[in-house]
DNA sequence: TCGCTACTATGACCGCGGTCATAGAACACG
DNA sequence: CGTGTTCTATGACCGCGGTCATAGTAGCGA
């Protein structure tokens, strides 16, 4: 949770991600996103003619470029840390949840998710969004995996799986107020991962 | 897609559930409950005196309960088609959700996942109630997975997996307007679901 | 028929919230 | 000092929707 101290009209896009991740695209207000970004009401008027329409969709797509940019980040760290795996790269994906879910309580999800579930009160174009948002959360996790070996092929699929089993668990996590599931996912899901590299030199056990 | 012909009572509720999913609780309105059932708009605080809530909350917890039992049909159909797999119930699981994406089209997601999402609008009962939902559904899959012989410390994990990807890719598949995640988790996650099984005679590897 | 209960029917209240309109500050640039 | 642009500030409008209140109807036992 980075508090970027940009300009208003970052902070207001933030806010706006950080109240629909907790309470639903219909239930966020614009005066509540005003008052939550500490700025001035009329702001929202002028930096977003669009409307809320304008702000939600904003919001949907920093939450996307913010997911990428958290794998682009995993991939730095453990690159001078003896170098990534899948199942490395999966439980950093769900360590962030669990350790925010620990820390601040199972108030928020994830704000692509709450868009995509009520995206018929926000439009076509919200959905799109959401959309544009999970590609650009999928596409650098597949790369990161090719990049430890994963045939390209499976890249993708196993993107898409880690995506997926991650959503569905914060879904399950947040209802029951526990991160059993994520944690489940995590364990689970690591053979299945690791097993999709293909090693460099065939025949050569590692590990 | 049942339409139970029963009280009108009931045919709210199932009537709920159907917006829920397709909208999402704050913008499901009771009006709109009460027109899309065909009942008079007064059945409403007679039946569930409780408001909105309460209607929300049954629901929700009806469809927990269709979810338990559309795992025991599973099991029922192919009890007399040659026994069952983990993978098969999964990629059962996931059928359900393609066909009527392809038939209907993706209006709709699931009613639990849509009364997580924004629950803080309707109180903390109704998260309570999304738990008692997926426990209603997760219960069932991991008895079905036991009755296929996967040890029984494992089954509740991978049915927590299993509706975990599924939740997740009904989402993705949704945003996307496409069934791609849906049959992609199913895919990727059958090896690792069948392998769970331990045989009845150990020491023989089958790969 | 009376009276009771279950259900239906409808109108009104009231808060919430997105949007519009209008106008006031801050600040540059001649 | 004017004059324009950018941003701030605030009030008003208006529809939506949950809830309450009040009646009206239907069936039924006594």
């Amino acid at each position: 949770m980075p508090v970027p101290e940009r300009g208003p009209r970052e902070r207001m896009v933030f806010s706006a991600a950080q109240l629909i991740r907790r309470e639903g695209v219909g239930a966020t207000g614009m005066r509540e996103v005003a008052v939550h970004a500490g700025a001035p009401r009329g702001s929202l008027q002028h930096y977003f003619p669009g409307g809320k329409q304008q702000l939600v969709n904003e919001a949907v797509d920093w939450a996307g470029r913010y997911a990428g940019r958290r794998v682009a980040r995993f991939l730095d760290e453990s690159a001078r840390a003896g170098g990534p795996t899948p199942a490395g790269l999966f439980a950093a994906m769900v360590r962030q949840w669990t350790d925010e879910y620990t820390a601040s309580g199972f108030a928020a999800g994830c704000p692509v998710a709450a868009a995509t579930v009520d995206c018929a009160a926000s439009g076509d174009a919200t959905r799109e969004a959401a959309a544009a948002a999970f590609a650009a959360w999928t596409g650098p996790v597949a790369e990161a995996l090719t990049g430890m070996g994963v045939p390209a092929a499976r890249a993708g699929s196993l993107a898409t799986l880690m995506i997926s089993a991650l959503e569905g668990a914060i879904l399950i996590a947040r209802a029951e107020r526990d991160v059993r599931a994520l944690t489940t996912v995590a364990t689970e899901l690591a053979p299945l991962l690791d097993a999709a590299v293909e090693r460099a030199v065939p025949g050569v056990s590692q590990d």
